[in-house]
DNA sequence: CCACTGACTAGAG
DNA sequence: TCTCTAGCCAGTG
């Protein structure tokens, strides 16, 4: 089964620790810019083993609807500062989507 | 098969 | 600079 949500929990799953990724980014990896919703939708359904807390919006703002203060916690715990906004820091720990592994 | 929803993004007021 | 509106695609009912 794949589906345009399993490539995106693929892509999630090889974001690097302390690093986080935009919706679109994810979109953009995909090959579908525009499709930013769908990928937060995919995040909705929030598989096992998926680090949904290192995806952000794309101004880093968090976008875990109720979860927000729990995805902050991880990603505090994780290493990533956040700025008094509440956001974070995109210039510093946003991924650059080098360790992409696109194997199988 | 048709319609609605959704953890977004970018542009305009 | 902040807030609001429109548009986008895939999945579910």
């Amino acid at each position: 089964m794949y589906s345009f949500f399993e490539s995106v929990y693929q892509v999630i799953a090889q974001i690097p620790y302390a690093k986080v990724a935009s919706y679109g980014q994810i979109a953009c990896l995909l090959g579908n810019p525009q499709q930013a919703r769908t990928v937060g939708w995919a995040l909705k359904k929030c598989p096992d083993g998926l680090p949904w807390h290192r995806v952000v919006k794309a101004d880093g703002s968090l976008a875990a609807g109720e979860y927000v203060e729990l995805q902050q916690a991880i990603l505090c715990s994780e290493g990533v500062f956040f700025t008094p906004d509440g956001k974070v820091d995109m210039e510093v720990f946003q991924w650059d989507g080098s360790p992409l592994f696109f194997d199988s």
